[in-house]
DNA sequence: TGTCGACTAATTCTGCTTTGTTCAAGGTGA
DNA sequence: TCACCTTGAACAAAGCAGAATTAGTCGACA
């Protein structure tokens, strides 16, 4: 599923419009983005939690040449799945 | 950062009302979690990609006890970061 | 049309796993 | 819209499975 087909369904269940609805998930993703980005973690209840996780420096490998290269220590999105999700996941299907 | 101040920021940007956008964004949870639940993954440029991860049965560990205890395989929802969405968390802040 | 994601290699490190408690967040009713 | 109550999230420990790392190409998405 692409990002026009959730516009899509979204819009549907939420009896709107899909410009309305692509202009609100926009501006949620760039939202999101920001906050982490700030390094405050964003706590939706039933779906996730969005947080910057910080990543030690290591030896890492290029697995195309068998390298080694030096990863530096960096900040990385993470997400952890909230309870709802994780249920809804196993259960279907 | 909770929901509802995701909510009413993001009811700001897209000059929208605040219950319109939480519906939006409830929908848009809700219809991910549905997408990723049948087995299908949900793409989101810029932002990330929600996807059904399978996970193999392995040992683990109850860490206060220390005792070991069975975890079966199942599905976990993931979620991969975006290429904008990482580079704005490692550039800010 | 141009950019971004998927794919894949081998190896190391990070996170997930459980359980209970504590605290904050979400939902509902007024 | 606010307060209260219910409910979900955070935290810790120990070990292993899986994620992540690079880079180029293909194909899909904006």
């Amino acid at each position: 599923m692409n990002k026009a087909e959730l516009v899509d369904i979204v819009a549907k269940n939420a009896s709107t419009t899909k410009k309305d609805a692509e202009t609100i998930i926009n501006s949620m993703m760039e939202t999101i983005i920001k906050s982490v980005a700030s390094g405050e973690k964003v706590t939706l209840v039933g779906f996730g939690t969005f947080e910057a996780r910080q990543r030690k420096a290591r030896q890492g490998r290029n697995p195309k040449t068998n390298e080694v290269l030096h990863i530096p220590a960096k900040r990385v999105p993470g997400f952890r799945v909230g309870k709802e999700f994780s249920e809804a996941v196993n259960k279907k299907k």
